[in-house]
DNA sequence: TTAGAATGTTTCGTGTACGAAGTATACTGA
DNA sequence: TCAGTATACTTCGTACACGAAACATTCTAA
């Protein structure tokens, strides 16, 4: 039973979801030649500067919605440009706590916005109505992509409730 | 000239663009525990079992929005999978074709969707004007955000594709 | 004809991004 | 006490993703 699904939209929003990503790398790529920073790199220090509290590297992860193994290799990275130091707590050993430096926190300033600048601008111009459909949609999304990471549970059987009546 | 935007929704739009990214990620690694291939390798797959010429490499990379030398490594690895051969064409030796293998084209055939299947069913069963609704506003994001890309070239036409006054 | 431009693929280095496994530390209950 | 569990971070291996540069081949213009 092959997902031979004759929807039109899904083809359409795969493939804008896809170049979505792709633009998305490729504005990191440009601020990092500009800038010296990738956008998780000043995801993550504009947390740290916002955050007036010690922050952990799991609660950075949680915070940038990211993996805890993909954060600490981002983190190498700051600390060895010196946007930061890792300090173990001495109350609980095995915490370790990312302090911003100054220089992180001049360079979050001075930095350009996370989103493509023209975008940004783009959509502040539109009429909020536009803003809040766009703003949904993705939030749509995200919503129905998410339930399946949860399900995460052991399927080794696919076949509940299949219920595939599409009436296209 | 900080780019201090107090646009509510902006902030809103990136957590979900990365949210997106990244459950589309999550998928493709359970694609790849369960099947063996990723959906990068998949949506390759899918390509070259549709079309019936001689594709090629920058072929490929066009069709599936990526960068030919991501595709390289991509096409590499489905070739140690032997799902395809790369043959170097006589008529123009700079040119490899890349050619889908029996095996290549029944694991497409048996394979899932590339969206997550929750996503792909929710998607379905949503009212028309809501699919119409996401479908457009990723399609506007990507085009704000390509706009940039365009920049970064000599831009010497103004090309198709800039006539979207689509008003909903 | 032949030097140089153009085209097409491959290689290399870097940075995400993840899960699994390893290590260190803290907690908990018998 | 101390064995086992839980928590927190780090390391490792893999795949994607890109641009720049290296190569190979074809085209083009003097």
């Amino acid at each position: 039973m092959s997902t031979k699904n004759n929807n039109t939209y899904e083809h359409r929003i795969l493939s804008a979801l896809r170049r979505v990503i792709r633009a998305v790398d490729i504005y990191s790529r440009k601020l990092n030649t500009e800038l010296g920073l990738t956008t998780p790199q000043l995801l993550c220090l504009h947390v740290l500067a916002k955050s007036e509290t010690m922050t952990t590297l799991s609660d950075l992860a949680k915070a940038v919605n990211l993996g805890v193994s993909t954060v600490n290799g981002i983190i190498d990275r700051l600390e060895a440009k010196q946007y930061l130091t890792r300090k173990r707590s001495s109350d609980d050993r095995r915490k370790v706590f990312i302090e911003i430096s100054l220089t992180g926190k001049e360079i979050v300033s001075k930095a350009p916005s996370l989103l493509q600048d023209k975008l940004s601008m783009s959509l502040s111009q539109l009429p909020e109505s536009e803003q809040i459909a766009i703003t949904e949609s993705l939030e749509l999304v995200v919503a129905l992509m998410e339930v399946e990471k949860v399900d995460a549970s052991p399927n080794l059987f696919p076949r509940e409730k299949v219920a595939n009546n599409d009436i296209t």
